[in-house]
DNA sequence: CTGAAAGCGCTAACAT
DNA sequence: ATGTTAGCGCTTTCAG
């Protein structure tokens, strides 16, 4: 096993094994038909030099890479990382590499990722997309394969989606809240990375007003991206509307935000303030009380849109998009409000 | 803009242009030198086609691909994402693209994973180590540049490698606990992903010794991987020694599980138990009390590991190690055991 | 069953 | 300043 230098080539195993190359290809790729011995033999000689056909060679030939790009705003996000474990595993089935770059939400930096992922001639890409429609037209314009995850761009409805049911799910929190008895539930939106928070938002809005509740228009606030923002949104709803029961928190930050500011102002959850968050991450069982979410299947979503990549060739046209269903997960952080009979309910959920 | 079935190339361009192809190649990479006219020409030519420089066929030339490959226990653990996000960080200024993938801990997947880097071709490829050097041993003599990360397998010291000196973490915790008096630390090993707890242990034992405390062997309990284990070790630990005033978890993993069984068994933190954990999470901060922590630099540390192998050419021989410091950040879970005068101590860091 | 040869898209001499 | 050419490592007809 001598280090060389320079990897070995499939010419070095064709001379090693006294083949041609063509030979060493059929043997090493299952194609055609080869004597066993000489079979054999290329084997030995490609063992014996360490051989490993370059991706590199096989993809210009080929006009496939093997590889695909996965674009997320941002890998730290439990709900990213959650999804980029579901594409990878999906992708390990395939055979496929994934090359992981992120956005930041930021359209022109997601741009850019495109650009270079096509550059690198990856077969596919998945995205949880930042917004901007103007990049991904140029990518699928070339013919390279996208799949939109836990988001559609309204402008680009040709390209395939796996979604997730966001208006379900907020409208099962926001029916679960109301019938609690909470009148004047609070939304506090803010942008969870990669998610459509104005789904959220007009969800949220078309259920209170069919449930027959109120819809307090200084009840419903937005952050700007960011923790600090929504902790300073939540500070200003609870600190100019004390009566607040029940808040809705459209993604995790504004859920930190909101139990933090809670804990700041001395408030009991659920005793004087009930919390629904949107994303289940871990630490929401560890939470005191345990809280309740709305869980989105960030893993499933992920392999189900690596599949989809792989599927796309075979369609044509317009894909409708994979639709999930997002769970209401009851722990401990609602209870009725304040003055309404009713012990707070327990977690769903056992250990 | 026609949507041509294949990408445009070099040659289409130069024809497009009328020009060599070699102009062309000059005029993008911006080498040589050519004159202003055609390179305006050529650069019209490659708009109007829509040109994308192959990464096959360039790599193919260059030999080398402008990838490097990351293979992380699991891209959900919070360490493992933060150290991603610092690789990506570096990576984007170094203009190489990130292939990831799980090892999930399994020597023989790593490997795997390994092998197929090595295929793909990477540039280098930087590893949080799942503790097995065969498949690393292979990888390095192939002359595929390897830097290793949280972790350096003693097997193979001639990889470089970023570390966090977790063993004067430890014992920053260890002597905070005793400094407040806790003549009896317990230890809550478990493996956090990608880590070597065993180095915690020891420095635990080390420390506890050294300070004039005392080691209750009893009092040191390890776990396997996994939540449940961890769940298991922390409540036969506080089932078994209802007596424990403080106990450093190895991990956020045991960590987790420490604070759920201390809630489970109606202890207070700090009053009835204190504990500190090692690897400072979202959730610390979120936690009631917020949990103080041995926190270690993730992302700085995936950042330097994709420098150093950047510099990695360049050195021959041994690189001796990068090791970043690990801080203790005091927050509300330790007070010194009941009994004892003194005030719980405050969080050490301001919101 | 096997080998020779033609590229896949690109860069870097080497001409001109 | 710019064009020609020889590969980089691989697969795949096309002959034998």
């Amino acid at each position: 096993m001598a280090p060389d230098r320079r990897a070995a080539t499939i010419k070095d195993v064709a001379a090693a094994a006294g083949v041609g190359v063509a030979t060493v290809s059929r043997v090493l790729s299952g194609t055609g038909s080869v004597s066993p011995a000489t079979r054999e033999r290329v084997q030995a000689a490609a063992r014996e030099l360490d051989y490993r056909p370059s991706a590199l060679g096989r993809g210009l030939k080929l006009r496939r890479t093997g590889s695909l790009g996965l674009v997320l705003p941002d890998v730290t996000d439990p709900f990213c990382a959650e999804f980029t474990a579901g594409v990878l595993d999906c992708a390990r089935t395939l055979g496929e590499h994934v090359i992981v770059d992120v956005s930041h939400d930021d359209p022109a930096r997601e741009a850019e990722i495109v650009e270079r992922f096509a550059g690198q001639r990856v077969d596919g890409i998945i995205a949880v997309p930042s917004g901007d429609a103007a990049g991904w037209r140029a990518a699928s314009a070339v013919g390279l394969p996208v799949v939109f995850a836990g988001r559609v761009l309204d402008d680009l409805p040709a390209v395939p989606a796996v979604l997730c049911d966001d208006r379900a799910g907020v409208r099962a929190a926001v029916d679960y809240l109301v019938g609690l008895g909470h009148r004047r539930p609070a939304f506090l939106g803010g942008p969870a990375p990669g998610t459509a928070v104005e789904v959220r938002e007009r969800a949220f809005r078309d259920t209170v007003a069919e449930l027959g509740a109120v819809l307090d228009e200084d009840l419903v606030v937005r952050a700007r991206s960011g923790r600090d923002s929504a902790y300073a949104a939540a500070a200003g709803l609870f600190q100019r509307r004390p009566d607040v029961t029940a808040v809705l928190a459209a993604g995790h930050v504004p859920g930190e935000a909101a139990v933090l500011v809670a804990r700041e102002f001395d408030l009991r959850v659920p005793a004087d303030v009930s919390i629904v968050m949107v994303d289940d991450v871990p630490w929401a069982e560890l939470c005191d009380p345990p809280l309740t979410v709305v869980s989105r299947p960030a893993r499933e979503l992920g392999y189900r849109a690596c599949e989809v990549l792989r599927r796309r060739p075979a369609t044509v046209g317009r894909t409708p998009p994979v639709v999930l269903p997002a769970e209401l997960v009851v722990r401990g952080s609602c209870s009725p409000p304040t003055g309404m009979p009713g012990a707070p309910p327990r977690s769903s959920r056992a250990r």
